[in-house]
DNA sequence: AATGAATGAGACTTCATTCAT
DNA sequence: CATGAATGAAGTCTCATTCAT
């Protein structure tokens, strides 16, 4: 087990070097030796925990996606979803602000997606997924309120485009309004579009 | 005159193939070979055009600027976008399906502009640009109506989030949700926001 | 003859202008792209007047050569030649400090024989003629005065060595020493030596 | 310990090869591939232990002015130097003919330095050290004889430029003079000036 | 005579990957 | 496990030269 912490523990500092590198200046701009300088290893010590460049890369990428995920839904309470709607769009809008580097790298597989069909497959996994579990949570708290929950698939692409929407926004633009702000604005916004379709759509 | 023409048909024959490309593989991954091949000239026939590759990647930029500027601002006339405020929406809308690459070229350099200020500024001083002809106007059109406008900075991010969000989640998530009914779907979410706001807010 | 002119003035314009440029940042440096700007006349333009780089880097040579024979042989008459031992040296510190440029190409000349045996050989051939001019005015003055002339190689060469040291000395170390004053100089130190040899070698 | 020496070793054959083919072809006429060829290492292998080219030319110039430093003033002791005026005349000529390589590959330094002026000012350094050294020497000497010291600085510059003249003139001109006849000349040239010099100049 | 667009060989440099120690 | 020297492919860029107009 020492051994296997080990092990976790340079995968860890290699994959955090990298990302930290990657957010500043770029995959392809990140070399291996700088990889290997940022997390105190050498090169031939790195090639023993990662056999490629692509795969530091896909455990980045993994990383990027279980940060997301913890930010995204593992800090919104099933209870708390179900209470209050906004909930996850106060999650969201927090962690939009305090961690923008993890928004950058995002953009990045995102950008990189469009020639790396494998890329893609794992990001639109996530996002699926993401969606999946928000439908599901809708699902339940409609039955709660006996009202039929109906979500057409393009209000569901709308939603989740305006999520890219905000990460895009914040990683690319450096908008300044301050996440609170933000997180009132956007609720202004998709509440009652929410609200509107479940209501107003008994059939899609 | 002969000189000149020829000197600019073969600079587009360079940045089109520049695009193809980049569209397709990436910038990064797309070599000066691969352009050269590609726009049927030599290594240097293209240097007496483009000093570097990234001479050839600003001039890519502008012509994506400037198709983008074509597909949202020229196509709208002045007219329509006071009379119709979903003008815009259509127009952005319709160019998402039809020039999907454009997107993609986008996401590119939106990604590329985290590590290159260059590229950032040009990119930010567009859209810059047409948040301030929306800007104008909306003012325009509540003179019109004697009704304040009053547009607030936090919507006026919000707004260009969504946009951006359009073009990443059909550049990146390839939706499948046809333009048309993507558009009636923003509007409904939209247009109702907008009034709102301009309706409510008498002061920010 | 029109034609003939205006050849020749396109031809001193380029070789001017390579000169130029050659004595700034040295032969390797320039381009001929460089020396067509500088020339005022089109990559086309000099192909007619010369065939190579090389061709003009000849002609430059010559140039050299032709401004340096002027400035040590021809401004000193041989009348004063004979009447006066250090007419020569007068001449030569003279150009050294009015015309440096002159020097570094001679340097760089000089640089470029060790890889370059035609350059060489011309370089040699004309200061063999110096040498050969230098000799016949002191044979001629010596008869005169009824004395034997004797110089053995070792001190021809040792003044030849002199006189490539002031050149060195003034083309790359920048020497502060004004020329009048280095005149003074060297002749503390050739002239005693010039008549010691004479006088002291009946037999070399 | 294994490791400095590897690497050091490393470094000197590549400098040993590029020197060798500098001093044969000029050193813009050699390329790294050709280095590589004869250092018998990659081209990779060689970036490991030199930057750039430059890099490799810098440690060319260093090996250059340590071992000129060797031939002209570690050789000759400092009790030869006060005991005999002619040492250092000696090991000069000496190593004039030994070792013709490092002289042409001074004449390339020199040379470049017209457009090089980091190479020009590390040249300028080591000849201004020569120079104090030699002036040092001088004053102790003389310091022991009672004789004021006198130097001006028109004659260190001629002094100067005597040596650097028969550098480039066995560099350039490949005298056929042996260095012990030059030597002999040398000598009879110089000792007289400067002992004129000293006797002579109580004021200068 | 003149123009300058086009060619293509070749140089320099970077870097992911391998491997002996 | 770790090191870092070594490899060599691949890419970018420069530039002398040619040639159609």
């Amino acid at each position: 087990m020492g051994r296997i912490n080990i092990r976790s523990i340079r995968r860890q500092q290699i994959v955090h070097a990298a990302e930290e590198l990657a957010a500043q200046r770029g995959w392809a701009e990140t070399t291996i030796a700088d990889i290997c300088k940022k997390a105190d290893i050498s090169v031939g010590g790195l090639t023993h925990h990662f056999k490629d460049k692509d795969d530091i890369m896909f455990a980045v990428l993994e990383d990027v996606i279980h940060r997301l995920h913890d930010r995204l839904v593992a800090s919104v309470s099933k209870e708390e979803a179900q209470q209050n709607p906004g909930a996850f769009l106060h999650a969201f809008c927090q962690s939009i602000e305090s961690d923008r580097s993890l928004y950058r790298l995002i953009l990045h597989f995102a950008s990189s997606s469009i020639h790396r069909p494998d890329i893609k497959q794992r990001l639109k996994a996530f996002f699926a997924s993401l969606h999946q579990r928000d439908e599901a949570q809708c699902q339940e708290q409609e039955k709660r309120k006996d009202k039929p929950y109906i979500r057409s698939q393009a209000m569901a692409d709308l939603l989740q485009c305006v999520g890219l929407g905000l990460i895009l926004g914040y990683a690319f633009l450096d908008l300044q309004t301050p996440a609170e702000q933000m997180e009132v604005e956007a609720a202004k916004l998709l509440l009652p579009y929410i609200q509107y379709q479940s209501a107003s759509s008994p059939q899609s």
